[in-house]
DNA sequence: TTGCCACTGCGAACTGCTCGCAACACCACC
DNA sequence: GGTGGTGTTGCGAGCAGTTCGCAGTGGCAA
């Protein structure tokens, strides 16, 4: 590729991630190295935790505290978004993959959201209250078509 | 679970919300009345551990595992909801007003949700997804009018 | 009045996450 | 190829919010 050229949009790379940890002033360890080996390997959602289970698969010594403290630093950096799934530990992934949820409360289900779906509601919300949604950040939680077809449970 | 008292709504005062306590066999204890007391008293939401407070300063020796437990129970026989503001507790209010939040991530700000800004979006998502959107559970987060309008904060 | 059992208070435990600290090791500079 | 400053790490304690187990209490039907 062409020389110094900023990145305009998330990093594609484990070490076009680096490139940007270093240079706002940071260091390339394993660890961290690892953290995006693990992030870049696979689009799915995982917990600090699962994250750290990969992690600790290659570098068994690598701490949980350390997992939390690098996803931290690349979420500042950009590099990473979370998310909330419901009432459970936050999910964190690639940010260039943001994208919406849907997270079904019966099944557990999570749907991907097309961005077409949430467009007008975004813009309602801004015309109408002035409030900029983040649809990122939390899912939205609600019933799938599977289950919303399904007869509803007894109330107790 | 045999349908035999199906409430046609949430109830409107303490003693339609005991009656539906006793009718699922449940007993009327001074924890549960005072907590229900504590609901009826105000429409704002407030988490457990408020409405503990608010319970113990008549009754000091009720505890707040009890109030879990008290919520769990009235949450089952449809009387309260609880819904989520960010990364917080989790609040409580009654069922019969129930109603969507906008949450500003920056200044902390609640803003109560008309259902006309969210009508269109739910019914997209069912149109699109056949996804059933439960708005009232999780707040909804982002950026409030005054917020947004202010310049945003450096990326680092 | 009696007795069953729903409910309570209490404290420990659990989950998800953050913090303080001393030791380590990356890397700019010589 | 050293060397030193300092960013990062491992560790463990601690936090908030919530749940659980257990033995004792007391509501209420009979």
């Amino acid at each position: 590729m062409a020389g110094a050229l900023p990145p305009p949009g998330p990093p594609a790379s484990i070490d076009e991630a680096l490139a940007l940890v270093r240079a706002r002033g940071g260091r390339v360890t394993a660890p961290r190295r690892l953290l995006l080996e693990a992030l870049f390997t696979s689009p799915a959602h995982r917990s600090a935790e699962d994250l750290a289970a990969e992690v600790q698969a290659v570098a068994p010594d690598v701490h949980l505290s350390t997992i939390y403290r690098n996803l931290e630093e690349l979420e500042r950096l950009g590099v990473v978004v979370h998310s909330h799934f419901g009432h459970g530990a936050a999910t964190y992934h690639l940010a260039g993959t943001a994208h919406a949820h849907f997270l079904c409360e019966h099944c557990g289900d999570a749907i991907e959201a097309p961005v077409g779906v949430l467009g007008p509601f975004v813009a309602a919300a801004e015309r109408t209250l002035g409030f900029r949604v983040d649809p990122f950040h939390f899912a939205i939680p609600g019933r799938c078509a599977a289950c919303a077809s399904a007869p509803p449970p007894p109330a107790v």
